[in-house]
RNA sequence: GGCGCCGUAGCCAAGUGGUAAGGCCCGGGACUGCAAAUCCUGUACUCAUCGGUUCGAUUCCGAUCGGCGCCUCCA
C-alpha cells in the first residue's frame, strides 16, 4: 500500500508529509527509558505512540529503521546503584553496581514492551557502549569553538549557535535565568550553556577522557547514538513533550553544531497522560506501572487500545472507567472477527437497505488509512472500522455474507491489526474439559432442564469461556 | 513575565465556514428456554461564555472564564 503520511512537526509547528531519505528509508530516533526503575504508564504512552508511528509508516510502505536508546548512566541511576557501596569502592565496582541495576530494569522494560505488543526496536543502543562516540562528538564541538572545558567538565557554548531555541520557540531574552544552578555547573559562561561532560565526583563511576575522568552529560548521548546508528540525516526524532526543552533543543545544538548542517527533519512529540484528572505523581498515589495495572486485573492490550484510541498529541486522561470502555469496544471488534471467521447463518435473504459488502469494505479501508496518514488520527480511523462493523453485522443478519466477503472483511481486520495489535486471530482451540461440559449442557437443554443447563454455563464461564448458542443449534465458545 | 495547548452529549472523542462521525454507558423493542452475540430504536435545536467578520461559524478574529503544559530533572 502506498499511503502518504503527514505528521505535526514541532520544529515548524505545522503538518508535513514524511519524506524518506535518499535510500528510501525513514530513520526514526526515539528517546527511550532511563533504566533505573519500572517505567510508568505515562512512559508507556510515549512508547505506544512511537510504536503506532512505526507501524503506520511500515504499513504505508516505508522501510523504517527504528532506533530507541537506553539511558544507562544518569544521576538517578548513580544515586540508586551506588548507595550501598563503601566510599572505598573501586571504579570497577561502581561500574559493576550500575550495570547490575540497569540490566535488571532493562529486562523488565523489555517485558513491558512485549506485554503491550510494542515491536522491538531495530537497534537499542546503550549510552555506556558509546562513551568514545560522545567524546569524539564533544571534541568536534571543541574544535569548532562551540564547547569549552572548565575544571574537568565541558560545556556547550550556545552563543555560537544562532539557531538555539528554534525547537522550543524560546528566544534567549525570554529564557528565565535558572535560579537553581547545579553545583557542578558553576563555571559556565552563561546559565544556558549546558554540560556535555561532567567532571568526576566522589562516589560516581567514571570514564577516562581528554578532560580527565568523568561521565557524559545527558543530552550528548542521544546525539552520539543517533548519529552513530542512523547517520547524519535523520527523518524523525520522537519523545514526550517534556523533552522538547531542554533535551531536544540541546540535541539540536550539539548535533548541528558538530555536523554543520541540519540533523533531524521532523521532531514529533507525544502528549502526557493524566490519571483520573490529575497529574500522575507518586505523592498523589496515582502513579502506576504496567504491573500495577496487571494486579488490578487490567489486560495490557486493553490498556494499549485505550491509549491508541486517543490522539497522541492530546492530553489523555487515564481512568479505570475509560479502560473498561476500551475493553468493551475491543470485545465488539473481536466478536465481529469471530463472526467473519465463521460461516453466515441463513438470513432473510432480502433487505431494502442491502449494500455491496466489497465496495463498502474498500470505502472503510480508504477512510481508515486516510485518517492514519493524517497525523495518526486513530479516533477517526477507528470510527471507520466501527461503522463498517455495524454495517456488515446488519447485512449479515439479513443476507449472509459470502465466504469471499467475509474474507475481505477479515483481511481488512488484519490490516488494522497490524497497527493496533489488539484483535488476535486465535480461536478457541479444542479443550477436552470445555467440550465435555458443552456436551452435558446440550443434553440438559434437550431434556429442558434449564437449571442444569445454566449451572453448566456458569461452570464454563468460571473457566473464562464465553459461549454463544447459534440459530442452527450449535454452540460456539471463545475465551474472554 | 515569555511561549504554547485545551474546553463538543453521563463518560471518551472526530470534525468542517453551510446547519454535529464513532466508541462506552443508559432506556425501549426483536431474537433466545434464559442468556451471550447481533439487529431495530431513543438520548447534544447544540459544540465554555460574550462580542466581531460573514448570506451563514462549533469551525475565522478578539475578549472573558475555566483546565493544563513548558521556560529547572521529567514520557
Amino acid at each position: 500500500m502506498h499511503l502518504p503520511v503527514s505528521l505535526f512537526n514541532t520544529l515548524t509547528r505545522g503538518m508535513e508529509p514524511v519524506r524518506p531519505g535518499e535510500d528510501g528509508q525513514v530513520r526514526i530516533y526515539n528517546c527511550g527509558p532511563t533504566v533505573y526503575n519500572f517505567v510508568h504508564i505515562g512512559n508507556l504512552r510515549t512508547f505506544l505512540f512511537q510504536d503506532l508511528l512505526r507501524r503506520t509508516l511500515v504499513a504505508s510502505g516505508h522501510p523504517v529503521r527504528f532506533c530507541m536508546n537506553l539511558t544507562d548512566v544518569e544521576d538517578k541511576i548513580i544515586r540508586d546503584s551506588q548507595k550501598d557501596l563503601p566510599e572505598s569502592a573501586t571504579n570497577v565496582e561502581r561500574h559493576g553496581a550500575m550495570k547490575a541495576l540497569t540490566e535488571r530494569f532493562t529486562a523488565l522494560f523489555l517485558e513491558d514492551l512485549d506485554a503491550l505488543r510494542i515491536l522491538r526496536p531495530d537497534v537499542m543502543p546503550k549510552a555506556t557502549d558509546h562513551i568514545p562516540h560522545m567524546i569524539a562528538l564533544i571534541q568536534k564541538l571543541e574544535a569548532k569553538g562551540l564547547a569549552y572545558a572548565r575544571e574537568g567538565s565541558v560545556y556547550c557554548r550556545i552563543a555560537g549557535l544562532p539557531q538555539y531555541g528554534c525547537l522550543a520557540h524560546l528566544d534567549r531574552e525570554g529564557m528565565r535565568a535558572g535560579t537553581s544552578v547545579d553545583s557542578d555547573e558553576y563555571e559556565r559562561d552563561t546559565v544556558n550553556d549546558f554540560v556535555l561532560w561532567k567532571a568526576a565526583k566522589a562516589g560516581e563511576p567514571t570514564w577516562e577522557s581528554p578532560w580527565g575522568p568523568g561521565r557524559p552529560g545527558w543530552h550528548i548521548e542521544c546525539s552520539a547514538m543517533g548519529i552513530e546508528h542512523l547517520g547524519e540525516r535523520v527523518e524523525i526524532h520522537t519523545g514526550g513533550v517534556d523533552l522538547i526543552f531542554p533535551h531536544h533543543e540541546n540535541e539540536i545544538a550539539q548535533s548541528e553544531g558538530a555536523l554543520g548542517h541540519p540533523w533531524v527533519a521532523s521532531w514529533v512529540h507525544g502528549e502526557f497522560l493524566m490519571v483520573e484528572g490529575e497529574k500522575m505523581s507518586k505523592s498523589l498515589g496515582n502513579f502506576f506501572t504496567l504491573r500495577d495495572l496487571h494486579e488490578k486485573g487490567v489486560d495490557p492490550i486493553a490498556f494499549r487500545f485505550a491509549i491508541q484510541s486517543n490522539h497522541y498529541r492530546k492530553l489523555y486522561n487515564f481512568s479505570f472507567e475509560g479502560l473498561k470502555g476500551a475493553e468493551n469496544a475491543l470485545k465488539r471488534i473481536r466478536a465481529f472477527r469471530r463472526r467473519m471467521e465463521g460461516e453466515g447463518e441463513a438470513g432473510g435473504g432480502a433487505w431494502k437497505e442491502a449494500l455491496q459488502p466489497l465496495p463498502r469494505i474498500e470505502e472503510a479501508r480508504h477512510t481508515f488509512w486516510k485518517a492514519m496518514g493524517d497525523d495518526l488520527n486513530t479516533p477517526e480511523a477507528l470510527a471507520a472500522l466501527f461503522t463498517l462493523i455495524t454495517d456488515l453485522n446488519a447485512q449479515d443478519d439479513r443476507i449472509a455474507l459470502s465466504r469471499e466477503e467475509r474474507d475481505a472483511a477479515l483481511a481488512f481486520l488484519d490490516e488494522t491489526n497490524a497497527i493496533f495489535a489488539a484483535w488476535p486471530t486465535e480461536v478457541g482451540s479444542a479443550d477436552g474439559e470445555v467440550e465435555a461440559l458443552l456436551a452435558a449442557r446440550k443434553a440438559a437443554k434437550a431434556a429442558k432442564d434449564w437449571a442444569e443447563a445454566d449451572r453448566i454455563r456458569d461452570q464454563i464461564k468460571a473457566l473464562g469461556i464465553v459461549i454463544e448458542d447459534r440459530k442452527d443449534g450449535t454452540t460456539v465458545w471463545h475465551r474472554g
